[in-house]
DNA sequence: CGGCCCCTGACG
DNA sequence: CGTCAGGGGCCG
C-alpha cells in the first residue's frame, strides 16, 4: 500500500514521538514479522536500546538505536506504524509493539501480514534489501536512465517498477508518472525518445516531492485515521479512474493490466 | 521474464 | 461467491 510518499510520511509524522525514546518492552504478536533472527533474540538484545534516529530509504524505515545497531521495517502492503498511548485498545492484527519508558507505544498493524522488520548490529551485512535499492527519486541522473531504461525492452511500467532502478516508486506512481510524461506504461524501455526520458527524468522526482507534499498531515489528523491518512486520492489524475474522464482531454482512461498489476492509462495522452 | 505465493478484508 | 488490493520473494 505505502509507497515512497507515504512512508515518508509516517517517517516526519512520527519521528518526533520516535526519537530519543527507549524501548523498554516488546511484544511480538506475529513471530514471522522479524525476518533474520528469532523473535525471542529480538526481544532479548533490543529491550533497553535508546532510539536515536529514523530514517527512510526508497520504502524501508530504519530506527537507529544509540548503540550503532538498528531496526529495518518495511510496511509492504497494509502495514501501519502509529505510536499511541498504552491505555488505548489495540487494533485487529497489532503483530508488534515496541513500549516506550516513558508509556507511549509504537504499534505495528498489519492485517494480511505481509510487513517486515529485521534486526542488525551496526557491523552485520544489512540483508534486508535496502543495500540493493536503486538511487532515490531525486538522485537520478539523465545519464543513469539512459543507462537502465534505454537498454531495456521491458515495458517502462515494469521499470520504474523495479526498486534496483529506482528506489521507492509502486504502481499508483508508476502510473502517475507514465501519464505526465505522455507515454502508456506497455511501452518498451529502449523505444522511448530522448525528449520522453528527459521528461521522465524531470517527472520522477517531481511526482514523488508533489505527493510527499500532499501527504504533509499533523499528528493529530494521522492518529484519528491510525496511519492511513495519506490524502493523495483528490491529485490523482489516472490511478483508480479507469473508465472515468481523462483530466487532461476527457476521454474515458483505459484500465487493463501490466505484469500482475492494474493500471490505467489515457490512450489519447499517452502514447 | 511470467506466474504463483504470502494473507485479510472490502466490494460487487 | 469471485475478484481485487498502493509489496516483494521465489521459482522455473
Amino acid at each position: 500500500m505505502p509507497e515512497l510518499p507515504e512512508v515518508e510520511t509516517v517517517r516526519t509524522v512520527l519521528a518526533p514521538f520516535v526519537v530519543k525514546q527507549t524501548i523498554q518492552k516488546i511484544t511480538i504478536n506475529l513471530p514471522k514479522v522479524v525476518v533474520n533472527v528469532k523473535p525471542s533474540d529480538f526481544v532479548k538484545v533490543v529491550t533497553g536500546q535508546k532510539i536515536v534516529d529514523f530514517t527512510r530509504r526508497g520504502k524501508f524505515l530504519t530506527l537507529h538505536l544509540a548503540g550503532g545497531d538498528y531496526l529495518v521495517v518495511h510496511l509492504r502492503m497494509t502495514g501501519t506504524l502509529t505510536v499511541e498511548r498504552a491505555d488505548v485498545p489495540y487494533a485487529k492484527h497489532t503483530n508488534m509493539i515496541l513500549t516506550f519508558a516513558d508509556g507511549q507505544e509504537l504499534r505495528f498493524v498489519d492485517s494480511r501480514g505481509f510487513g517486515r522488520w529485521w534486526y542488525f548490529t551496526s557491523g552485520q551485512t544489512d540483508t534486508s534489501g535496502q543495500l540493493q535499492l536503486g538511487p532515490e527519486p531525486e538522485a537520478v541522473t539523465l545519464n543513469y536512465l539512459r543507462d537502465h531504461i534505454l537498454t531495456r525492452k521491458t515495458a517502462i511500467k515494469t521499470l520504474l517498477l523495479d526498486q534496483h532502478i529506482v528506489a521507492g516508486i509502486g504502481n499508483i506512481y508508476a502510473d502517475e508518472i507514465c501519464f505526465r510524461v505522455g507515454i502508456r506504461p506497455t511501452r518498451a524501455g529502449c523505444s522511448l525518445t530522448l525528449a520522453e526520458l528527459e521528461k521522465l527524468h524531470a517527472q520522477i522526482p517531481a511526482v514523488i516531492g508533489e505527493f510527499i507534499q500532499f501527504h504533509h498531515v499533523p499528528f493529530a489528523v494521522y492518529a484519528q485515521s491510525k496511519g492511513t491518512s495519506y490524502q493523495n486520492d483528490a491529485n490523482l489524475r489516472v490511478y483508480g479512474r479507469a473508465g472515468l474522464p481523462c483530466q487532461k482531454c476527457g476521454q474515458p482512461l483505459i484500465g487493463t493490466r501490466i505484469g500482475q498489476r492494474s493500471s490505467v492509462y489515457c490512450a489519447h495522452c499517452q502514447k
